[in-house]
DNA sequence: CGAACACTTGACAGCCCTCAACGTGAGTGG
DNA sequence: CCACTCACGTTGAGGGCTGTCAAGTGTTCG
């Protein structure tokens, strides 16, 4: 199985991809420069930005975006695909820290530390916007909008990490499981009531703290219930109400 | 029971402190100085942060520095005693985000948004420095050294989240949280062997995700097997050797 | 076509929550 | 100084949710 290991984040190889030269196009799915139109940053500041990405991919489902201990040296900005981040304990373990879809930025938690602290692969055909740390804090220092969105995406992290970490019923993670997807998909001009899950169900299991036989028990219920349709990893969400509901305590709304 | 709800970090009232005019003595027990000395920051930029903040305390148990839904405008540093922060569900249910001991910083989840996003309680007698969020990041832009801490602070907590979110046992978490105070206090200089609780059981069983009923019994049991002992909130640390083992799972260590 | 893997389904047990009652210490007012 | 009150904490009994173990089914890929 072949991964990145030996060169996270290549600072320069076959993958990272040419720049488009059109800077008013650039990522409009990425995170920062939607947040940057948002702040009022103005088209020089959008370039500045512009020649400090460095566009890394296509990777394919199974390799390592970085692992844990790799030295840190770049955030970056899902552009398209997929990443797990994970953890194994010594038991061997994994615990999912978060599923990152187009636009979601990964990293954000290395930069207290000389190295990851967690692993990163990618689920299904994945493309990224790499941005070195070091060079886009100094960015940060001339452009208050884009270190107001950096401090807003590590503090959102914050919150994010938060919410799962209650003890809600596994009904009640499930569904929030699947209505944060559902949005997050659906900020993205996706579906919101039928879409793919590009994790296995053991990735699902892992990241809501769940054996994989409940998960499965769980879906299995929700859809003797009309509440949805599972085939495989096609969802179809039926009843968005009751899984709303479900899902409120979890994720405060 | 008096809080400060409709005064939430007061720019200025009674219980703003006056500057104490040294610079290089300037809370030494604050998070960002020290660090920002370790960064190499230098006198006249210790000097811009000096003249920042503003002392706020002494808060007595059971004041609220601020509360869900107040305006965001400031972080603080804790200088003396012990911070609660924590949501409550709609089922009145409350969940402990942290417990905030001097030199740590509450309000780092509350960037995101216009308001906070939880409350946060004085558990005994509290002293704060205050930092206009505004202000810092304007200053932040000037200094390096102080961007860089804030990112740090902030990616800090993505991790400290991410920690007891994990399926562990009630015994295992107990642990973790007592090694994790215990080395806290003492990076502070206090004795990480004997130390008080300024919490009640409900907050710790609250922060744990236990019932309290749980949090009793296996303290109970901990004593019981020796390896501590616990006489209403004061605990003394009697084998550190498998209280460590029990929490190395929890704490990654 | 076969093997490996993902997923499902069932039986059972264990951990921890819930409910209830009791004990204890601090603060209060007489 | 004492009785009272109340919040906090402890202890016990019982049950439910979910994990564990096991076996079986389906799918993908070499």
């Amino acid at each position: 199985m072949g991964d990145l290991s030996n060169l996270p984040f290549p600072r320069q190889s076959p993958r990272t991809l040419a720049d488009d030269g059109d800077a008013l196009k650039f990522c409009t799915t990425c995170a920062f420069s939607q947040a940057c139109l948002d702040e009022g940053m103005d088209k020089a500041a959008l370039m500045d930005l512009h020649v400090l990405v460095e566009h890394v991919g296509p990777l394919h489902a199974g390799e390592h975006i970085f692992r844990e201990g790799d030295p840190f040296e770049a955030i970056a900005a899902v552009r398209a695909g997929t990443v797990k981040t994970y953890l194994v304990d010594r038991d061997g373990h994994e615990h999912v820290l978060g599923f990152h879809l187009p636009g979601e930025v990964i990293g954000l938690n290395a930069i207290d530390g000389e190295t990851y602290p967690c692993n990163a692969v990618a689920l299904d055909t994945v493309m990224l916007c790499r941005f070195s740390f070091p060079k886009i804090a100094t960015l940060a220092s001339r452009l208050p909008g884009l270190q107001r969105q950096l401090f807003r995406l590590l503090s959102r992290d914050i919150g994010r990490a938060a919410l799962l970490a209650g003890d809600w019923s596994a009904d009640q993670r499930m569904a929030a499981f699947l209505i944060g997807m559902s949005r997050r998909l659906a900020a993205r001009g996706f579906s919101p009531d039928r879409f793919q899950l590009t994790m296995a169900r053991t990735d699902i299991a892992n990241y809501l703290r769940l054996a994989p036989e409940t998960v499965s028990r769980v879906l299995k219920r929700l859809q003797d219930d009309g509440l949805l349709r599972i085939d495989r990893r096609e969802v179809e969400l039926l009843e968005r109400k009751p899984l709303e509901a479900l899902a409120a305590a979890v994720l405060r709304d």
